[in-house]
DNA sequence: GCGACAG
DNA sequence: ATCTTGTCGC
């Protein structure tokens, strides 16, 4: 494959990034988590599960909806380049939604990527909507580690930029690094994340969409 | 040149 | 990205 040429691409796709509010926060309301796994990661690492699911967030845990998608997955994970792997099986999951969705939340990097195009930067480009990245882990930018409390948090820069913001989503846990995807700001992108967060290191949508995927997974092995 | 590197 | 049990800290 050629890397330069889907550099190229990303940096072609930034030049469509919107990195301001579409919505007002006040009339934000479903939110849409996206996670993905594989059927089996060491004999079939081919095979792709994805899981949506659209929570209200007036109570941030009632479910509204859950879609699933299965896929062929082809491209290795390539740090940087994890949307051409990774942004098929979340298109396919995502046009099966029926509920409507304020914005999506995906397990990735939004912003937070050498070239503003981590998977929810990308998804969000595609699909023209309001996406962010809340990632479990480091991939690039300076930062101060954010003090041992709940709630606490740092900005994270790249060259100088802010560019989103580490997040202490739970106490002796590790941050999480949450930044804009596309129609949104670092401020309300860490804003709905902080709504999302109940007791546990990942926000609510893509908690909830990987422990169903985990479900599901199981199942489809049992057959 | 070397190391680091979302999922 | 998965698996699995115990163990440690709040």
């Amino acid at each position: 494959m050629d890397l330069e040429a889907l550099k190229k691409e990303q940096l072609d796709l930034k030049k469509n990034l919107r990195l301001i509010d579409r919505l007002k926060v006040e009339n934000i309301r479903y939110i849409a988590g996206v996670d993905l796994t594989y059927l089996d990661i060491w004999k079939n690492p081919t095979e792709g599960i994805a899981c949506a699911v659209i929570l209200d967030l007036k109570n941030c845990s009632e479910v509204v909806e859950i879609k699933y998608a299965l896929k062929e997955v082809n491209f290795p994970y390539i740090p940087t380049f994890l949307a051409y792997r990774e942004l098929p099986l979340v298109l396919e999951v995502t046009e099966r939604l029926k509920n409507r969705v304020d914005v999506f939340m995906l397990d990735g990097m939004g912003i937070i990527h050498p070239r503003k195009m981590g998977i929810a930067a990308h998804f969000g480009v595609v699909r023209n909507c309001v996406s962010i990245g809340c990632a479990k882990s480091f991939l690039i930018g300076d930062y101060n580690e954010p003090k041992n409390e709940p709630m606490s948090y740092e900005i994270l820069r790249i060259d100088g930029e802010k560019v989103g913001y580490v997040l202490r989503s739970k106490k002796n846990t590790k941050p999480i690094f949450v930044s804009p995807g596309n129609n949104i700001t670092c401020e309300t992108a860490l804003e709905i994340s902080m709504r999302c967060l109940n007791g546990y290191k990942v926000p609510e949508p893509t908690r909830l969409a990987h422990n169903y995927l985990q479900v599901y997974r199981k199942k489809l092995l049992a057959i």
